[in-house]
DNA sequence: ATAATTATTCGAATAATCTCGAAATAGGAG
DNA sequence: CTCCTATTTCGAGATTATTCGAATAATTAT
């Protein structure tokens, strides 16, 4: 679990990740992720890599290219975990349901 | 908010985190915490101040001993972030009340 | 098959993080 | 004032992350 926050604590990698969710489930090329960035493709690579290795980003080949999609599931785990493991029942204002 | 992830995202400073937030208001001396993690003093301490420097634990003076507390505000604006500006409007399950 | 395009893997330099012991600081007790 | 407990700061070593260019793999078009 600590890995996925590691993950998204990069700036280049949460603004990565950022650009992915706003692309919702159609996903986004790597070449499109490259030219938003503006950061050479081998360090771009890497970092996708480090996503897609925490779950946190999924990989599909298409053609030529590869589109890149956020992995919903695995995002809302991580903030259901930081939710309840780590707010425990200190702070409601998140969610309205203490059906913890 | 990068940082904040960042800090989170170690598994000695997630567990740190986690034994404060489950102490709740009443926060937990800094021996407390050493005996509970087993790691020298001088590298709790170092990652006590990383969290600090992020916001996410308050410091303070008791007498001889230091109390920490998890900034709870804190971690509900890193949750809200997570939830606001990454999930969009992607993933519903988490909270119920869609007044974004 | 050859070439062109897309993206990853390799290799190495740079930089940052993590860890820990020893010394320093803060506060209270005798 | 001196000692004692609790915690931080300092300094160094080892480990790991980050970055980028060059080379490689995968796919399609000619």
């Amino acid at each position: 679990m600590a890995g996925q926050l590691e993950a998204l604590g990069h700036p280049t990698r949460l603004a990565l990740y950022r650009l992915l969710v706003r692309a919702g489930p159609d996903g986004t090329p790597v070449g499109r992720l490259q030219d938003a960035l503006g950061i050479p493709a081998s360090t771009l690579s890497h970092h996708l890599s480090k996503l897609v290795g925490q779950g946190l980003v999924t990989r599909e080949r298409q053609a030529t290219t590869l589109i890149c999609r956020a992995d919903f599931p695995a995002m809302n785990g991580l903030v259901g975990f930081l939710h309840d493991e780590c707010c425990a029942d200190a702070c409601a204002p998140v969610a309205a349901d203490g059906a913890a």
